[in-house]
DNA sequence: TGACATCTACGAAAGTCTTCGTATAAGATG
DNA sequence: CATCTTATACGAAGACTTTCGTAGATGTCA
Protein backbone atom coordinates (compact mmCIF):
# COMPACT_ATOMS: atom_id res chain seq x y z
CA UNK A 1 0.00 0.00 0.00
CA UNK A 2 1.33 3.03 -1.11
CA UNK A 3 0.58 6.67 1.07
CA UNK A 4 0.47 9.58 -1.44
CA UNK A 5 2.26 12.84 -0.77
CA UNK A 6 -0.34 14.20 1.86
CA UNK A 7 -0.84 10.89 3.11
CA UNK A 8 3.18 10.24 4.11
CA UNK A 9 3.16 13.78 5.88
CA UNK A 10 0.55 12.39 8.37
CA UNK A 11 2.11 9.72 8.77
CA UNK A 12 5.25 11.10 9.27
CA UNK A 13 3.71 13.10 12.48
CA UNK A 14 2.14 9.46 13.95
CA UNK A 15 5.72 8.28 13.53
CA UNK A 16 6.78 10.91 15.63
CA UNK A 17 4.60 11.84 18.00
CA UNK A 18 2.68 8.05 18.30
CA UNK A 19 -1.56 7.91 18.96
CA UNK A 20 -2.97 11.23 19.11
CA UNK A 21 -5.87 13.46 18.26
CA UNK A 22 -7.06 14.68 14.58
CA UNK A 23 -6.57 18.61 16.81
CA UNK A 24 -2.53 17.18 17.44
CA UNK A 25 -2.15 16.18 13.92
CA UNK A 26 -3.23 19.12 12.52
CA UNK A 27 -1.18 21.50 14.43
CA UNK A 28 1.49 20.16 13.09
CA UNK A 29 0.74 19.91 9.59
CA UNK A 30 -0.36 23.57 9.62
CA UNK A 31 2.50 24.78 10.77
CA UNK A 32 4.53 23.01 8.23
CA UNK A 33 1.65 23.99 5.43
CA UNK A 34 -1.22 26.09 6.18
CA UNK A 35 -4.06 23.38 5.89
CA UNK A 36 -7.93 23.23 7.39
CA UNK A 37 -8.77 20.97 10.06
CA UNK A 38 -11.31 19.45 8.16
CA UNK A 39 -8.85 18.68 5.30
CA UNK A 40 -6.34 16.93 7.74
CA UNK A 41 -9.49 14.92 9.29
CA UNK A 42 -11.05 14.06 5.94
CA UNK A 43 -7.69 12.67 5.06
CA UNK A 44 -7.48 10.29 8.38
CA UNK A 45 -11.04 9.19 7.70
CA UNK A 46 -9.15 8.36 3.98
CA UNK A 47 -6.24 6.39 5.43
CA UNK A 48 -7.89 4.79 7.88
CA UNK A 49 -10.10 3.08 5.00
CA UNK A 50 -7.04 2.74 3.27
CA UNK A 51 -5.86 0.92 6.09
CA UNK A 52 -3.18 2.85 6.59
CA UNK A 53 -3.91 4.34 10.54
CA UNK A 54 -6.48 3.07 13.01
CA UNK A 55 -8.11 4.79 15.62
CA UNK A 56 -9.73 4.67 18.76
CA UNK A 57 -13.20 5.88 19.26
CA UNK A 58 -13.50 5.44 23.06
CA UNK A 59 -13.39 9.50 23.54
CA UNK A 60 -15.07 11.66 21.48
CA UNK A 61 -12.01 12.95 20.30
CA UNK A 62 -11.14 9.99 18.53
CA UNK A 63 -7.24 8.96 18.74
CA UNK A 64 -5.11 7.94 15.48
CA UNK A 65 -2.78 5.84 15.18
CA UNK A 66 0.01 4.72 12.26
CA UNK A 67 -1.03 1.01 11.10
CA UNK A 68 1.33 1.30 7.99
CA UNK A 69 4.95 0.86 10.21
CA UNK A 70 7.34 3.34 9.68
CA UNK A 71 10.12 0.88 8.49
CA UNK A 72 8.49 -1.21 6.09
CA UNK A 73 7.03 1.74 4.54
CA UNK A 74 10.22 3.35 4.18
CA UNK A 75 11.60 0.19 2.39
CA UNK A 76 8.75 0.29 0.00
CA UNK A 77 9.37 3.98 -1.06
CA UNK A 78 13.12 3.12 -1.45
CA UNK A 79 13.19 0.15 -3.30
CA UNK A 80 10.53 1.74 -6.01
CA UNK A 81 12.60 4.64 -5.97
CA UNK A 82 15.95 2.77 -6.26
CA UNK A 83 14.09 0.30 -9.06
CA UNK A 84 12.18 3.29 -10.73
CA UNK A 85 14.90 6.00 -11.03
CA UNK A 86 18.35 4.44 -11.19
CA UNK A 87 17.48 1.36 -12.36
CA UNK A 88 18.75 -0.59 -9.61
CA UNK A 89 22.02 0.43 -8.96
CA UNK A 90 22.49 1.26 -5.16
CA UNK A 91 25.98 2.77 -5.50
CA UNK A 92 24.04 5.71 -7.96
CA UNK A 93 21.36 6.56 -5.57
CA UNK A 94 23.92 6.90 -2.43
CA UNK A 95 25.68 8.78 -4.51
CA UNK A 96 22.92 10.98 -4.70
CA UNK A 97 22.28 10.80 -1.10
CA UNK A 98 25.71 11.90 -0.29
CA UNK A 99 25.75 14.52 -2.82
CA UNK A 100 21.95 16.47 -1.86
CA UNK A 101 22.71 16.96 1.71
CA UNK A 102 26.35 16.93 3.00
CA UNK A 103 26.43 14.54 5.56
CA UNK A 104 27.96 14.93 9.05
CA UNK A 105 31.10 13.13 10.05
CA UNK A 106 28.85 11.52 12.80
CA UNK A 107 26.51 10.12 9.52
CA UNK A 108 29.09 9.24 7.51
CA UNK A 109 30.87 7.29 10.52
CA UNK A 110 27.63 5.41 11.07
CA UNK A 111 27.33 4.75 6.87
CA UNK A 112 30.69 3.20 7.14
CA UNK A 113 29.85 0.75 9.80
CA UNK A 114 26.46 -0.25 7.50
CA UNK A 115 28.83 -0.62 4.80
CA UNK A 116 31.05 -3.02 6.71
CA UNK A 117 28.33 -5.25 7.72
CA UNK A 118 26.75 -5.34 4.41
CA UNK A 119 30.34 -6.57 3.07
CA UNK A 120 30.23 -9.14 5.92
CA UNK A 121 26.60 -10.40 5.23
CA UNK A 122 27.61 -10.74 1.90
CA UNK A 123 30.54 -12.90 2.51
CA UNK A 124 28.69 -14.89 4.85
CA UNK A 125 26.09 -15.19 1.69
CA UNK A 126 28.56 -16.47 -1.11
CA UNK A 127 30.53 -18.96 1.85
CA UNK A 128 26.62 -20.32 1.96
CA UNK A 129 26.09 -20.82 -1.50
CA UNK A 130 30.00 -22.86 -1.93
CA UNK A 131 28.24 -25.68 0.08
CA UNK B 1 9.42 20.04 -12.03
CA UNK B 2 8.32 16.48 -10.90
CA UNK B 3 8.02 14.15 -13.33
CA UNK B 4 5.14 11.47 -12.45
CA UNK B 5 5.28 7.73 -12.51
CA UNK B 6 4.24 7.28 -16.08
CA UNK B 7 6.77 10.42 -17.40
CA UNK B 8 9.89 9.10 -15.22
CA UNK B 9 9.20 5.59 -16.74
CA UNK B 10 9.34 7.41 -20.51
CA UNK B 11 12.23 9.46 -19.29
CA UNK B 12 14.44 6.68 -18.19
CA UNK B 13 14.23 5.18 -21.80
CA UNK B 14 15.30 8.38 -22.80
CA UNK B 15 17.95 8.74 -20.04
CA UNK B 16 19.21 4.84 -21.85
CA UNK B 17 18.74 5.49 -25.58
CA UNK B 18 19.34 8.55 -26.37
CA UNK B 19 17.00 10.68 -29.06
CA UNK B 20 14.53 8.21 -30.18
CA UNK B 21 10.81 7.61 -31.77
CA UNK B 22 8.21 7.09 -30.27
CA UNK B 23 7.56 3.81 -32.06
CA UNK B 24 10.96 3.14 -30.12
CA UNK B 25 9.80 4.40 -27.18
CA UNK B 26 6.70 2.23 -26.93
CA UNK B 27 8.35 -0.91 -28.19
CA UNK B 28 10.42 -0.52 -24.23
CA UNK B 29 7.64 0.54 -22.62
CA UNK B 30 5.47 -1.86 -23.81
CA UNK B 31 7.97 -4.41 -23.13
CA UNK B 32 7.71 -3.45 -19.31
CA UNK B 33 3.66 -3.06 -19.32
CA UNK B 34 1.62 -3.76 -21.97
CA UNK B 35 0.53 -0.07 -23.20
CA UNK B 36 -0.96 0.88 -26.68
CA UNK B 37 1.34 3.37 -29.10
CA UNK B 38 -1.06 6.26 -28.64
CA UNK B 39 -0.75 6.24 -24.42
CA UNK B 40 2.71 6.58 -24.99
CA UNK B 41 2.19 9.59 -27.62
CA UNK B 42 0.04 11.75 -25.14
CA UNK B 43 2.28 11.42 -22.64
CA UNK B 44 5.47 13.01 -24.38
CA UNK B 45 3.27 15.11 -26.08
CA UNK B 46 2.08 16.60 -22.30
CA UNK B 47 5.93 16.06 -21.28
CA UNK B 48 6.92 18.28 -24.09
CA UNK B 49 4.47 20.67 -22.83
CA UNK B 50 5.80 20.63 -19.96
CA UNK B 51 9.10 21.40 -21.23
CA UNK B 52 10.45 17.29 -19.65
CA UNK B 53 11.35 16.59 -23.59
CA UNK B 54 12.07 18.04 -26.66
CA UNK B 55 11.11 16.93 -30.00
CA UNK B 56 12.72 16.91 -33.47
CA UNK B 57 10.03 17.11 -36.43
CA UNK B 58 12.12 17.51 -39.36
CA UNK B 59 10.87 13.51 -40.64
CA UNK B 60 7.80 12.40 -40.05
CA UNK B 61 8.54 10.13 -37.60
CA UNK B 62 9.43 13.07 -34.50
CA UNK B 63 12.74 11.99 -32.71
CA UNK B 64 12.08 12.86 -28.91
CA UNK B 65 15.24 13.79 -26.43
CA UNK B 66 15.14 14.42 -22.54
CA UNK B 67 15.74 17.92 -21.78
CA UNK B 68 14.84 17.08 -17.62
CA UNK B 69 18.53 16.50 -16.96
CA UNK B 70 18.67 12.40 -15.71
CA UNK B 71 21.25 13.79 -12.39
CA UNK B 72 19.12 16.66 -11.83
CA UNK B 73 16.21 14.82 -11.64
CA UNK B 74 17.69 11.94 -9.78
CA UNK B 75 18.60 14.83 -7.57
CA UNK B 76 15.48 16.30 -6.64
CA UNK B 77 14.13 12.88 -6.47
CA UNK B 78 16.59 12.33 -3.89
CA UNK B 79 16.37 15.01 -1.81
CA UNK B 80 12.99 15.12 -1.60
CA UNK B 81 12.39 11.75 -0.45
CA UNK B 82 15.60 12.25 1.87
CA UNK B 83 13.45 15.13 3.73
CA UNK B 84 9.66 14.24 3.30
CA UNK B 85 11.03 10.26 4.16
CA UNK B 86 13.28 10.83 6.44
CA UNK B 87 13.54 13.88 7.83
CA UNK B 88 16.44 14.85 6.52
CA UNK B 89 18.27 11.34 8.05
CA UNK B 90 21.19 10.31 5.08
CA UNK B 91 22.24 7.54 7.12
CA UNK B 92 18.65 6.03 7.92
CA UNK B 93 17.97 6.33 4.14
CA UNK B 94 21.59 4.70 3.15
CA UNK B 95 20.55 1.56 5.49
CA UNK B 96 17.21 1.30 3.37
CA UNK B 97 19.14 1.26 0.56
CA UNK B 98 21.71 -1.34 1.55
CA UNK B 99 18.79 -3.61 2.91
CA UNK B 100 16.42 -2.98 0.35
CA UNK B 101 18.24 -4.79 -2.42
CA UNK B 102 21.21 -6.60 -1.36
CA UNK B 103 24.20 -4.77 -2.65
CA UNK B 104 26.91 -6.11 -4.83
CA UNK B 105 30.60 -6.77 -3.84
CA UNK B 106 31.52 -4.38 -6.61
CA UNK B 107 28.86 -1.46 -5.61
CA UNK B 108 29.88 -1.79 -1.80
CA UNK B 109 33.09 -0.76 -2.64
CA UNK B 110 32.20 1.69 -5.27
CA UNK B 111 29.98 3.08 -2.09
CA UNK B 112 33.37 2.71 0.55
CA UNK B 113 35.20 5.03 -2.14
CA UNK B 114 32.06 7.34 -2.15
CA UNK B 115 32.29 8.14 1.79
CA UNK B 116 36.17 8.14 2.25
CA UNK B 117 35.36 11.16 -0.50
CA UNK B 118 32.53 12.96 0.93
CA UNK B 119 34.52 12.26 4.38
CA UNK B 120 37.71 14.16 2.66
CA UNK B 121 35.47 17.05 1.56
CA UNK B 122 33.86 17.50 5.21
CA UNK B 123 37.46 17.35 6.41
CA UNK B 124 38.42 20.46 3.83
CA UNK B 125 34.66 22.57 4.71
CA UNK B 126 36.01 22.29 8.44
CA UNK B 127 39.54 23.26 8.30
CA UNK B 128 38.45 25.90 5.43
CA UNK B 129 36.14 27.53 8.42
CA UNK B 130 38.83 27.31 11.24
CA UNK B 131 40.00 30.12 9.16
C1' DT C 1 -3.35 7.93 -58.61
C1' DG C 2 -5.53 4.98 -55.38
C1' DA C 3 -5.05 1.96 -51.57
C1' DC C 4 -2.58 0.91 -47.65
C1' DA C 5 0.55 1.64 -43.85
C1' DT C 6 2.46 4.83 -40.65
C1' DC C 7 2.19 8.76 -37.56
C1' DT C 8 0.40 12.64 -35.14
C1' DA C 9 -3.46 15.31 -33.02
C1' DC C 10 -6.81 15.55 -29.83
C1' DG C 11 -11.14 14.94 -27.26
C1' DA C 12 -12.89 12.69 -23.57
C1' DA C 13 -13.70 9.26 -20.00
C1' DA C 14 -12.37 7.27 -15.70
C1' DG C 15 -9.77 7.27 -11.74
C1' DT C 16 -7.22 9.54 -8.04
C1' DC C 17 -5.79 13.31 -5.01
C1' DT C 18 -6.59 17.33 -2.49
C1' DT C 19 -9.22 20.73 -0.49
C1' DC C 20 -13.28 23.14 1.17
C1' DG C 21 -17.83 23.98 3.03
C1' DT C 22 -21.78 22.55 5.38
C1' DA C 23 -24.42 19.53 8.20
C1' DT C 24 -24.76 16.88 12.23
C1' DA C 25 -23.72 14.76 16.68
C1' DA C 26 -22.08 15.01 21.42
C1' DG C 27 -20.36 17.03 25.49
C1' DA C 28 -20.03 21.25 28.62
C1' DT C 29 -21.92 25.15 30.97
C1' DG C 30 -24.97 28.61 32.70
C1' DC D 1 -33.01 22.55 29.33
C1' DA D 2 -31.05 25.82 26.05
C1' DT D 3 -27.03 27.21 24.13
C1' DC D 4 -22.26 27.25 23.04
C1' DT D 5 -18.24 24.72 21.84
C1' DT D 6 -15.87 20.92 20.00
C1' DA D 7 -15.66 17.08 16.85
C1' DT D 8 -16.87 14.09 13.23
C1' DA D 9 -19.27 12.95 8.76
C1' DC D 10 -19.64 13.61 4.18
C1' DG D 11 -20.66 15.52 -0.41
C1' DA D 12 -18.66 17.74 -4.00
C1' DA D 13 -15.65 20.70 -6.72
C1' DG D 14 -11.30 21.23 -9.08
C1' DA D 15 -6.98 19.72 -10.51
C1' DC D 16 -4.18 16.20 -12.21
C1' DT D 17 -3.06 11.57 -14.22
C1' DT D 18 -3.66 7.95 -17.14
C1' DT D 19 -5.63 5.64 -20.79
C1' DC D 20 -8.30 4.88 -24.95
C1' DG D 21 -10.51 5.65 -29.37
C1' DT D 22 -11.12 8.14 -33.47
C1' DA D 23 -9.95 11.42 -36.94
C1' DG D 24 -6.81 13.30 -39.97
C1' DA D 25 -2.35 13.96 -42.22
C1' DT D 26 1.60 12.14 -44.66
C1' DG D 27 4.40 8.93 -47.04
C1' DT D 28 4.85 4.55 -50.06
C1' DC D 29 4.27 1.61 -53.78
C1' DA D 30 2.04 -1.15 -57.29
Amino acid sequence: MKPTAAELEILSVLWEQGPITVKDVHEVINRQKPTLYTTVLKHLQIMQEKGLVARDEHSKAHIYRAVAAKKETQKNLVSDMLERVFRGSAAQLVQHVLESKAASPEELKEIRKMIRQAEKDAEKDRSAEEK
